[in-house]
DNA sequence: ATTATCTATAGATCTATAGATAATGC
DNA sequence: ATTATCTATAGATCTATAGATAATGC
């Protein structure tokens, strides 16, 4: 039942690929390592001789979550136009995002879970932090340099808020008011 | 082992108050039923007579802290003169709210446990975003009354995204740059 | 007589490990 | 010979229930 090293590297990522979005779909404690393996096609007993535990798997589920997370920000936001951020805006708090958390951002999805989990995953969380933070200095127009970053957490802060309230309720009219409302509130300042 | 209807009613009370802390503090999932008849004094068995599930529990204990939270928003806006919205901002987004999860805001603390729950828990939810929301519309000053609703909504979500955010990280400098850098976003156009 | 709380437990699930198996790596 | 994955299981914990107990309610 041995298989390739490359075999096994690979099915080391599809582990780790599915477990990034079965965490943001249910939280790290809203699913266990039996399924998670069987949501990568396979057996719970192999969890061990790849990952050291639970938590080790956290952490490289999120640290692949926030690659994907970036990639999706470089996509939407397209370019350093004038209306990069906009785009970047719309994108984030769109009705779609709001309803894909598996594959959405991780901020969102475990940013309140993060605060209870240890010390090596928390730093995967401000390492996220500081990258999406990053990615809007880039983008921000007219606001000097030395602003630049404070400016950006702030509206991270609000761009993750958003998503979190949106998706806390079921009411889909009152989902979409909390996104639009942001989005317009975002745009008006940008 | 019977007490009387009202001690009976003041224990339940106080598991509903110490389950609203545990939860805020580990998740929904992240503390047993046992754990919290203990954190009350009592013991796991009597739950049932009490409350008729778990989630029934969490939408007790969510409540509870609906409207601690709003006591909270009441004494630091303190008043309708003009700083009273600048006195909320800074009393939510303060290094003490960010630390003390278990009596803080419970969109930021469980915001994102939401929408892994049932409906009767997501109504919850919605009433609270309306409830806080309704308070900045209250609070917000030099905004036509046609759009103090989205402004509410938009500021509601940088709050809870900030404080979200500032609790994921470790780094306290990193936490107090997150939280004051909101705070002066927010005040610079309130 | 009723019932709030207790002890005890059922049955499911959780993280982690042990040992077997069957294939790769050298 | 080594090892990636499998089956099986240990021991802890989870939600929920059953039945006993001792006090209240009427």
């Amino acid at each position: 039942m041995r298989v390739s090293n490359q075999q096994a590297a690979e099915n080391r990522e599809r582990v780790i690929k599915a477990s990034s979005r079965q965490f943001r779909q249910n939280g790290f404690d809203g699913i266990g390592i039996a399924d998670l393996m069987k949501s990568a096609g396979m057996t719970h007993g192999g969890f061990y001789k790849q990952f050291k535990s639970k938590d080790n798997l956290i952490e490289e589920a999120c640290t692949a979550a926030i690659k994907e997370n970036l990639q999706f920000w470089e996509q939407a936001s397209g370019g350093t136009d004038g209306a990069s951020l906009g785009r970047l805006f719309s994108a984030y708090l769109s009705p779609t995002h709001s309803d894909l958390r598996d594959t959405g951002c991780l901020l969102a999805a475990l940013g309140a879970d993060a605060p209870r989990s240890t010390g090596p995953i928390r730093q995967v969380f401000g390492k996220a932090i500081n990258a999406y933070a990053a990615v809007l200095e880039r983008l921000l127009p007219d606001v000097a340099a030395r602003n630049k970053r404070r400016k950006s957490l702030a509206v991270l802060s609000q761009m993750v808020g958003a998503l979190v309230l949106s998706r806390a309720v079921e009411d889909e009219v009152f989902r979409r008011d909390i996104l639009e409302a942001t989005v317009e509130d975002l745009q008006s300042r940008a």
